[in-house]
DNA sequence: TCTATCATGTAACCAGTTACATGATTTT
DNA sequence: AAAATCATGTAACTGGTTACATGATAGA
């Protein structure tokens, strides 16, 4: 409980998560992780995959199996989950469903700052925001109906659910501008 | 637009923006972002601070004013705004307030790596999960109405309707969940 | 006056991203 | 067969965090 992960970063998740339907080399999980649209949740670049695969096999949670040479291809070395990093896995999984963990979303950085910008500009950049989060919610729930996998994967419901209570604070941010800017309409 | 920041750190639109009131040294920056909270919505660290203090300064977005020997107290810099730093703090404030960007929260990770775990261990972990969410919109609406300011903060009232919609999710999802696992209950 | 704590800053280290490199296949 | 693109990896750089340093006041 609570000690410092001695890999952090959330692709290494990913990555152990991935390793345990079946040993792969590092370009091998990229492709999944686009493939399946992981990428849209975890923060990706072959960078810090490779990176983050090195520092796995240093803490021990995973190990080199084997190096093909493909012939042609350049090396490629794949990695099996160790037994540390099966546990690793389950006590990070357990981590992070089990208890919520602060976030810092750019939005409310924006909001608890509001006030650097002209009342009247804050309003019509939230009626902004308003449009493009109203169309997401849109597009979102298009792509959930036809969707090729049902039930929707509860990530997305996820999403979905935040996005729209956002969509609805926004909303109701903007009507008491609307409604605050003109007190003189209100008597 | 969207030509990247030179500092992008969200630190550095804090600094911005309080600068935007008067100058200031480091130091006071830090102390104000306690004070007002802001750390819950911005990482801060002094190392950070520092850092991005100086980077602003090398970017030229806001320049020193003054080196104060207090006599005693270590020298304080005390730096302020520059035009372009009142510039680049409008034009990242219009940019955030103004269009939603993609965030990585990191139950969004683990629930789309949910299944692995066992089904019965998730359940659990989610109920788990709803406990302490419940828990904490109940503080955050006691801390609300017992609030010293009033009306509450826009970006807690942000915080929240996110937070709640959280948990109506999450106990949608031990719902369904649970209604899965008994399927022999619901002939 | 010794110890603890506050006020302030610096620097070494670690993590993450970008840009590049190289051989293989496909297209024109 | 030249050009374009894919597959794979490495390395240099930049950003961020931690741990330390030092003088000042306050409490015992």
């Amino acid at each position: 409980m609570g000690r410092r992960r001695e890999v952090a970063n959330p692709l290494a998740l990913a990555v152990l998560a991935w390793l345990l339907t079946e040993p792969m080399h590092p370009y091998e999980l990229g492709r999944r992780l686009m493939r399946t649209g992981q990428d849209r949740h975890v923060k990706y670049s072959r960078g810090t995959l490779y990176m983050v695969v090195d520092r796995l096999r240093r803490a021990g949670f995973i190990a080199e199996r084997e190096t093909v040479r493909d012939t042609r291809r350049p090396e490629r070395t794949v990695y099996a989950l160790t037994d540390a990093g099966r546990e690793e896995l389950r006590d990070w999984m357990r981590d992070l469903v089990g208890t919520p963990h602060p976030e810092y979303p750019r939005f409310a950085v924006a909001l608890s700052l509001l006030d650097a910008l002209a009342p009247e500009e804050a309003a019509a950049l939230l009626r902004d925001r308003l449009l493009t989060l109203t169309a997401q919610v849109g597009e979102l729930r298009a792509a959930a109906a036809s969707a090729p996998a049902w039930p929707l994967p509860v990530v997305e419901e996820y999403r979905l659910a935040v996005l729209e209570a956002e969509r609805r604070f926004v909303a109701g941010l903007v009507d008491t501008l609307a409604a605050d800017d003109l007190p003189a309409d209100r008597t």
